[in-house]
DNA sequence: ACTCTAATTATATTTATCTCTAAATAGAAT
DNA sequence: ATTCTATTTAGAGATAAATATAATTAGAGT
């Protein structure tokens, strides 16, 4: 789980939706596809991009990918939001350089 | 206060970096300048983007611009971060589309 | 094995982001 | 008011991201 993965995934409106859907079930890539006005090919780019970053897991199930969310990574991922962003009883800060 | 600006000011290592060290308290643009291997042109950008999601705010002192962190957006942003990554007790989902 | 459907990869174009050098600005301090 | 220092803006080049059409793959089901 890398935090430049995980950023990457959530900037972009329609992956944002992907991942707020997917919390309430899994959904097929084309049930997902159909929801926005974007290409399938651009979908996929958007599926690929989730699971690089591991929020998102495929399984077949006959003619269809069904895409499930992570919700371990989805919870790693807020806390590692959580020791960039919040302030309290957190002030740690390694001194290696970027 | 924006979801996108926020995430496009964390999705720099530069930024994030900057975000971290502010928290331990305020830092002059020329400071945070010398820590990282870029021009303080390049740098400028970077603080420009953070401020344009209100992460930090500036002060002159003397020669010096002194920026700030603004803990009251960071713990908004985080709150945004729970609401589109938490899995514990939040369900909801408008369906409006992207 | 063939055919159909769902989904992905390949390729190309457009658009946005990062970075630099050089020039400009803002204010401090003489 | 001129000079000095810190910082930002302008302009340009390079790299990465988003999107589309066309071609391909992977299985399912006949």
């Amino acid at each position: 789980m890398k935090i430049k993965s995980v950023i990457n995934a959530i900037g972009h409106p329609i992956r944002r939706d992907i991942i707020k859907r997917l919390r309430s079930g899994p959904l097929s890539a084309g049930d997902l596809s159909d929801v926005y006005e974007v290409s399938k090919p651009t979908m996929s780019v958007h599926f690929k991009t989730l699971k690089t970053a591991e929020f998102i897991y495929s399984e077949r199930s006959g003619n269809h990918i069904i895409y499930h969310l992570n919700t371990t990574v989805a919870e790693e991922a807020l806390v590692l939001m959580a020791e960039l962003l919040g302030t309290k009883d957190r002030g740690e800060h390694d001194e290696k350089n970027v």
